[in-house]
DNA sequence: TGTACATCAGTGAACGCGCGTTCACTGATGTAC
DNA sequence: TGTACATCAGTGAACGCGCGTTCACTGATGTAC
């Protein structure tokens, strides 16, 4: 009870703690006796663990229940197989997505472009801090429409990015401004490509450039494109 | 000795034919008899089919054999196991798509716009038309060193877009050049973002512009960004 | 506060299955003479 | 052209293994009285 609690309700922006972080190793949990307190919890931490390192179909079932601490068995109990699990790590992903979206876009209000900049940052943020989190969201395959809470936290997520947009958007002339949601899409493509490309082990990792100097010059360069920014 | 010549050398540009297409269903190779012909590049194909309905991770050697009509056990006669067999994915993927890439590039010449916007372009259509191949290079994990190899090949596709951003960047004035690898880092990251989010069934899906607009007007909005196309 | 009881989360044994990998083999192919 | 032979690509049986899933069970927890 008191445990429960204790993870439950530790203050408020919920996001701060990075969720598999509180894992244990099997050994510490050991005098855990039978009932286990938050499995299903634990489950989702697992599976996020093994999606960080192996990828979104690259683990089982049982391995998840394992890292758990736990019977292959006891996983039905919470999900209903392997693909609920990684269901639920993106919707997990997507909520605490929408949060660190939505903060950013507040800590730059008034200001639009602030506003704007400040979640091309929390994109990358994100992309690193929760690395398992963001590939079952964006890597897994999953559906987006798999169940309609998905949907719609996914949905929450991308409007905060559509807004960023609008707002700056109407400091563009009306006449040669684009469609808002082409514009936040070309943002989020080149927020993605550079997570995908330069912030990973993969093609684009020798880089001589960081990601995160990458996506700021990129996103400088295409605000520039669009008349947002001076030219010096 | 006919076939084997007939599927190896027709034609220069051997990237026309998509490699996949010319797997046939199982019963129409039942005549096949004791040894295959080509059972290398067969199980490379059927790879690549898994690759795409599957993922990287989430098919079995076994099931690459069968769908090559084949015992698992062949598969030692070619590949050290499954992750050489995506990793041969992977080396062919890149040679087309450097060969793809060299083509568009020549295309343009000798305008250096025309050239670099049509490396853009190639870029997504080699995605389009060569799925499994982009998977097994750009998402299944494969470490672009694992081979000396794989890696001079992935190198060359990389060198195509370099020198095309680096032709172009000469037109910029040299005080407000960016490094031209930055340059190209920009472009591959949007093109690569496009393509995952807005070219498959992914997160962006059920947005309203395809791929194709969304990729030509965001490099165009870059492109102005840098001061390469005029404000009209 | 203590006891009896209902609930239900997790157990552990069981199952059938397809997996990767090995091995001695077989038979089609190409070649030497 | 014909025959004998070497090569080697693919076979099929075998193995041990971990998987997903089910089931009756057990025992910790919370609660009614």
């Amino acid at each position: 009870m008191r445990i429960m609690h204790q993870a439950e309700s530790s203050g408020r922006p919920e996001w701060f703690c990075a969720a598999y972080s509180v894992i244990k190793p099997a050994h510490e949990m050991s005098k855990r006796g039978y009932h286990h307190g938050n499995l299903r919890k634990a489950l989702t931490e697992a599976a996020l663990r093994l999606i960080e390192v192996k990828g979104p179909t690259g683990f089982t079932l049982s391995e998840a229940a394992k890292l758990a601490d736990v019977t292959p068995a006891a996983v039905y109990r919470h999900f209903d197989g392997r693909e609920d699990l990684i269901a639920e790590a993106a919707r997990k992903g997507y909520e605490i997505f929408a949060d660190v979206m939505q903060y950013a876009y507040e800590s730059g209000q008034p200001s639009a472009l602030a506003s704007f900049e400040a979640t091309g940052r929390a994109y990358l943020a994100f992309a690193r801090k929760y690395p398992g989190h963001y590939i079952a969201m964006f890597e897994s395959g999953i559906s987006i429409n798999r169940t309609p809470e998905l949907a719609a936290v996914a949905g929450r997520a991308r409007a905060v990015l559509e807004i960023a947009a609008e707002d700056l958007s109407r400091h563009i002339p009306q006449d040669k401004r684009p469609p808002s949601s082409m514009f936040s899409a070309h943002i989020w493509a080149m927020s993605h490509g550079v997570v995908e490309l330069f912030a990973r082990n993969s093609p684009g990792a020798q880089s001589p450039f960081l990601a995160e100097d990458l996506l700021e010059s990129g996103i400088g360069v295409y605000l520039r494109g669009l008349g947002l920014i001076e030219n010096d």
